[in-house]
DNA sequence: GCAAGGTC
């Protein structure tokens, strides 16, 4: 008896698609690895499968490093494990009589299951059905499969299909065009890289490296006090916050400093401050950086392996949002069979209505990232700092809102000298209570300043200060920028910019932007000035619409980027040597301290450098020609590098040469026995 | 060895 196959985006999908439609009547194996559902539908057989996101991806359709490189093809991605479930989806196939796409309901799903019915099923693609879903509960689930579209998505697949094309006919064929023009102005081999999501966000990093570089320190002064009223101290901030001599300040602290004033005048505010809504990626990855200093990519590193062992929901979200049909009261509840957040759970279960505050974003296919009430039974300390992360923010979103009161009070120590002091009270403390202890608001005893109350002026100091450049972006601010400018995806973000800093182009935790960084934007740049503009996303994205909604072809879309792309590789091959010259100039200064000092003068480093005359290129010490004239011969191609040993002949360096999978060793003294031969 | 996007 025949059966119907459906196709599912990744396994935890197949488990909830197949279980929803089949009922308590499923049926779970392994073929080759691959898990599979058989179930019943109206007397109907059934087969789920999962894909393990892309099956299948794009490829040049030659072989080599050659470039431009423009004729691509789709084919199997290169992961034993993909395919064998490639071979285990074909051989399933077969013996299907109808099709189902249920992959996410977006572009790259679509995509998804595409490319596994068309290139591993045989051309099915053209009878199968979609099924159309934003949440993965039960109900939608059921009526997406009765509801299913008769065909593909196509206008969907295609956009998908241009995205994947475009990238890599921009970053595949910019990155080798970058590595080959070092590598023939000598420079060695270095992995350099470019495209359509990592140059624009280097760039914004070099364009506020820029400013920070243009920012001219202007000196002013101010006043640092403090006062004490009804025995508790405060700041108090004076009512000029920048004097632009020393004298003026100095001459307000001696007027002030130990003084008596009082308070003039109090200005009440209440605020009501709702409750945080439930994390998705991005905000996770912000909040675990202000809380435990944690990259975003470490934190979504430790996210996932919960997530792994079932503690927490799918982390790779955009949503804010947590359905009823989650099962929430039940999560609380579980949640509370632990000491830890017994209290907390409880309180929340008494009030009864359980409903949690939520955010605005959304996502195609998953709920916010909670807590899913089991507790692994081991966490490393990392794993359970962010698990506790997430389950007291997942508590916090059911929690009453918050009330602050803030009080500024007026503070005046003669006619012409006032101070403002601000304090922030705590009144209600709602949700905070479940979110600590990463929210420092606390509820404050004692009494609060009233008009007319003593003030002691205990301090009032004059501070030497300068105006400040623009701050460096961070790993989490720039992940928001990123989000902002519609940079990458909440999966890729983190390791995008972990891309930047393993190329050596950008650095420290306050990123700065290396020499390298900023020649490979230069070059694109002068070369190609969409590619490091935010714009090309957009534009991309253009397109994408367009396909989508069935105005645009796809191969005239990616026939437009050819078109212009090779005049842009062609003034690239042009300029071949001035660009290789430049980045070759710039890696060597970053390779300067790799070499080591020099063994002959001892002073200089040594350095790679090419001859005016030959051309070739060979080590020479970089005090040359002032102090010292060591040099020696190396071969023209390969990446050079010091190793960590010594001649045992001489105990000169010994240096390596790697050049594809051969690796060669010499000591860089020509006189050296090791070298005669 | 190169992109960006999905997933373990």
């Amino acid at each position: 008896m025949s059966y119907q196959l459906i196709i599912c985006e990744k396994p935890s999908a197949a488990m909830r698609i197949a279980y929803a439609l089949g009922g308590t009547h499923v049926r779970r194996e392994r073929y080759k690895g691959l898990p599979v559902f058989w179930l019943e539908i109206e007397g109907k057989r059934v087969a789920v499968v999962p894909a393990l996101g892309h099956l299948y991806g794009v490829e040049q359709n030659s072989t080599g490093w050659s470039f431009p490189i423009f004729d691509l093809r789709w084919a199997p991605l290169k992961d034993r494990r993909k395919r064998m479930w490639i071979e285990a989806i074909a051989e399933i196939a077969k013996g299907a009589d109808s099709y189902v796409c249920a992959c996410d309901f977006d572009v790259e799903g679509s995509l998804i299951g595409y490319t596994i019915l068309r290139y591993a099923c045989g051309g099915v693609d053209i009878k199968a059905k979609r099924m159309r879903f934003s949440t993965l509960t039960k109900e939608e689930l059921r009526s997406a499969y009765k509801n299913a579209l008769g065909r593909l998505d196509y206008e969907r697949v295609y956009a998908g299909k241009v995205r994947h094309e475009v990238d890599w006919i921009f970053g595949v064929n910019t990155s080798r065009a970058l590595m080959d023009a070092m590598g023939r102005a000598g420079g060695g081999f270095e992995v350099l890289s470019a495209g359509r999501v990592q140059s624009p966000t280097l760039y914004a990093l070099c364009r506020r490296e820029v400013e920070i570089n243009l920012h001219v320190p202007d000196p002013f002064w101010s006043l640092n006090s403090e006062v004490v009223i009804k025995g508790a101290k405060y700041p108090a901030e004076y009512k000029v916050k920048e004097f632009f001599s020393r004298k003026e300040a100095e001459d307000v602290a001696e007027r002030c400093q130990g003084k008596r004033g009082y308070v003039k005048d109090v200005l009440v505010k209440r605020k009501r401050i709702p409750p945080p809504p439930p994390f998705n990626l991005g905000d996770l990855q912000r909040e675990a950086y202000r809380v435990f200093g944690y990259s975003p990519s470490k934190t979504q590193r430790i996210a996932e392996r919960l997530y792994l062992s079932a503690a927490v929901s799918y982390p790779r979200t955009s949503s804010q949002k947590l359905p009823h049909s989650l099962g929430l009261g039940r999560i609380i509840e579980k949640l509370g069979r632990t000491e830890r957040y017994r209290e907390a759970a409880r309180r929340i279960l008494e009030k009864g209505i359980v409903k949690p505050r939520e955010g605005r974003s959304t996502d195609p296919a998953h709920p916010a990232i909670h807590p899913t009430g089991t507790l692994p039974k081991r966490m490393s300390g990392e794993e359970g700092r962010i698990f506790d992360l997430i389950v007291r923010r997942f508590f916090a979103t059911f929690g009453e809102d918050a009330i602050l009161e803030e009080r500024e009070a007026v503070v005046e120590v003669n006619e012409r000298d006032s101070f403002k002091v601000r304090a922030r009270d705590l009144v209600e403390s709602g949700w905070t209570e479940y979110y600590r202890p990463y929210v420092a608001w606390r509820k404050t005893e004692g009494q609060r300043f009233e008009v007319n109350d003593e003030a002691i002026f205990v301090r009032v100091d004059v501070e030497d200060k300068f105006t400040a450049p623009p701050e460096r972006y961070t790993a989490s601010k720039l992940i928001a920028y990123m989000e902002r400018q519609g940079l990458g995806t909440k999966s890729t973000r983190a390791e995008i910019i972990d891309n930047l800093y393993r190329r050596g182009y950008i650095e420290g935790r306050e990123i700065k932007v290396t020499d390298l960084g900023f020649a490979v934007v230069g070059i694109l740049k002068r070369f190609f000035p969409e590619l490091v503009s935010v714009k090309m996303t957009s534009a991309l994205e253009g397109d994408m619409v367009e396909i989508e909604s069935g105005r645009r072809d796809q191969v005239e879309v990616v026939l437009k980027v050819v078109d212009t792309m090779k005049p842009v590789f062609e003034r690239i091959i042009e300029k071949y040597e001035e660009i290789g010259e430049e980045l070759f100039g710039v890696m060597n200064q970053l390779r300067r301290n790799e070499l080591g000092p020099c063994p002959k003068c001892r002073s200089g480093h040594m350095r790679i450098v090419r001859s005016k005359k030959s051309g070739k290129r060979f080590i020479g010490c970089d005090n040359y020609p002032n102090f010292c004239n060591f040099s020696f011969p190396i071969p023209q191609r390969g990446k050079i590098s010091r190793s960590n040993a010594d001649c045992n002949f001489c105990g000169f360096p010994i240096i390596e040469v790697k050049d594809g999978w051969k690796i060669w060793r010499f000591c860089v003294n020509a006189g050296c026995p090791s070298n005669k031969r």
